[in-house]
DNA sequence: ATTTATAATT
DNA sequence: CTTTTTTTTT
């Protein structure tokens, strides 16, 4: 009866900014999550997984301000999925393919640094990282 | 460069185990994760997601034994994308249609009893389970 | 160190 | 209190 997804990773692009209806900022961007592994046959893999972001409200326009392509981010969020399935939204790409998306719901956006340090030096790991401020948790 | 999920939800049906190549065993389930909300416009919503779970080696068969359909658990995994695009893998449904899944390769499985009570009567929430054993966190 | 591309939440 | 869909990872 609930869930909940922590993401490390990169901005793929620059977030995009938009209203919804009500006036209420949105903003959405795509973070690149990867992990490399050493497989069975001795081949070494590259995993990336792509999450496509969404936050609202004051957390939105605080990410359209200081996040750009290539700033790292954690974020904690829920998957969105289709209502009427419960999976994953599928669309149709451009060439007419179905396609589908990791769409995430931010319920906290962390800035951390370029270089995989903080001001202090080191990146918290998720477990401290995730006892962190939940509401508006920038820091600047 | 990190990511984790975080379940709590019902099987849907009783797992199944299947042996890889290797050997070793694999069980598969679906999770039902659902959470009640009031829309803008007062409406209540039910929303559910559908999880698949996979998890091997020694918790396959533990799952395999003492899971079955409607009993609820905790699970912490990690999504498994489609190598080649990073997203959810698309399928094609029996009557042609696309469809999608949020696949989850699960690290822990935590066996959780039926009525929202555990042995000692009440269920531990998501911040104290996280912190429970990880490798081989079975109540028996 | 980072794509592709849809539409709008509680 | 549960579902539709395939195949197999590190």
């Amino acid at each position: 009866m609930y869930h909940k997804i922590i993401i490390v990773g990169y901005l793929g692009r620059d977030p995009e900014m938009r209203y919804a209806p009500n006036g209420q900022p949105v903003t959405s961007f795509s973070v690149a999550s990867s992990r490399r592994y050493t497989a069975g046959d001795g081949q070494v893999v590259d995993e990336t997984i792509w999450f496509r972001i969404n936050v609202w409200g004051k957390q939105a326009e605080l990410c359209n301000q200081f996040l750009s392509k290539g700033r790292r981010v954690l974020v904690e969020g829920t998957l969105i999925p289709d209502t009427a399935t419960g999976s994953p939204r599928i669309f149709q790409r451009r060439d007419g393919t179905a396609g589908a998306s990791f769409e995430v719901r931010a319920t906290t956006v962390r800035f951390l640094d370029r270089k995989g340090e903080t001001a202090e030096g080191v990146i918290p790991d998720i477990e401290t990282a995730e006892g962190l401020s939940d509401e508006e948790g920038i820091p600047f």
